[in-house]
DNA sequence: AACGCGACCTGCGAGC
DNA sequence: TGCTCGCAGGTCGCGT
């Protein structure tokens, strides 16, 4: 279900509930959903119990929130001398996945994975939930690793310097205030395939996945299987504006409904149904082209096993790579 | 370096 | 009604 807007969306929400709290107990009920943590759960509890969360952190579709461990009791300041944290409990949402806040008496979600406890505080829910329908997301305890350009790790309320190690791979993404255009510019060209390929590769460009990138595709009026080593600059400018401008608009329709007690992934409402040009759209006629007194029907085509969906009238196929 | 594929999972709707 | 098939917004790791 989620890419970056979305992630997002639980981002902001998560923060307002969770930042300054201490987290007093974790129950894991599918070990399934914390297999990326290496150590086994009586490992990935005892680091999460007794921290404080600082922050709720973001790059592409990672999520990671930053913990401040308590001192030791005999004074020793243990694993976290300094100010700064050095571990996070990392979260990714998969296909599936949702982080909801609730109140202890509301039941279990059907596919309810992990319970994470919060310190009371008045008028806000006690429990962080972890719901993973397909258990291809999942939590983990990571450790802070410094970013090797010395910009913060991704966008938070309060940036660190630091990043989460297994989101360290990652570009940082186009609504980063230090994304590079340049850099990823650089990185496109230098890569030797299809431009959708570049999109979806997170270490060329985070947070994008099947959806903006069809949809970035289609408002740049390019095809999927351009050649990256060919692209014009002016290309790949408009193709990084339209990314932003999709991605920023399911923002703002998402953003309507964090508002409720819990964070809002519901992934299909609204904004879906209604905003999207290419994705989806396979056999109705393409907008752009309509506008202007042509009719032509939005194609879907298998590609890297999965859907893709363009107009052949205004995204032609590329015949020799280059146009 | 790049690619194609399988693995990891559950559930839904379409079609028979 | 019940079965099978294809499909779903993501990532990771393997062999070629």
């Amino acid at each position: 279900m989620p890419e970056l807007p979305e992630v997002e969306v639980v981002r902001r929400g998560l923060a307002r509930w969770v930042r300054g709290r201490t987290i007093t107990g974790v129950d894991v009920l599918d070990s399934r959903s914390i297999r990326r943590h290496a150590l086994g759960t009586e490992d990935f509890i005892g680091n999460l119990v007794d921290a404080t969360v600082l922050d709720v952190v973001r790059r592409g579709k990672f999520l990671w929130m930053p913990l401040a461990m308590p001192d030791s009791p005999d004074g020793d300041p243990g694993t976290n001398p300094g100010d700064l944290p050095k571990v996070a409990l990392m979260a990714h949402l998969g296909m599936s996945g949702q982080l909801l806040m609730q109140d202890p008496d509301v039941a279990d979600e059907k596919h309810l994975k992990v319970r994470i406890r919060l310190s009371t505080v008045p008028d806000m829910p006690e429990q962080l939930r972890f719901v993973d329908q397909r258990i291809f997301g999942g939590l983990f305890v990571t450790s802070l690793v410094p970013t090797v350009d010395g910009g913060p790790g991704g966008l938070g309320e309060t940036p660190l310097p630091e990043i989460a190690e297994e989101a360290s791979h990652i570009a940082r993404d186009p609504l980063d205030p230090y994304f590079s255009f340049d850099a990823f510019y650089k990185k496109v060209k230098s890569r030797k395939t299809g431009l959708k390929r570049a999109l979806l590769d997170q270490s060329v460009v985070s947070g994008i996945g099947n959806i903006y990138a069809d949809e970035a595709l289609w408002r740049a009026r390019l095809h999927y299987a351009r050649a990256t080593d060919t692209l014009r600059r002016a290309d790949a400018e408009r193709l990084v504006e339209a990314a932003k401008d999709v991605m920023n608009a399911a923002l703002d329709a998402g953003g309507t409904s964090f508002d409720s007690l819990y964070v809002n992934v519901n992934g299909d409402s609204g904004y879906f149904a209604r905003s999207l040009n290419a994705y989806g759209r396979a056999g109705e006629l393409c907008g752009r082209c309509e506008e202007i007194g042509l009719r032509s029907i939005i194609k879907r085509e298998q590609f890297m096993n999965r859907s893709s969906y363009t107009c052949p009238v205004c995204q032609p196929r590329p015949r020799n790579g280059r146009w």
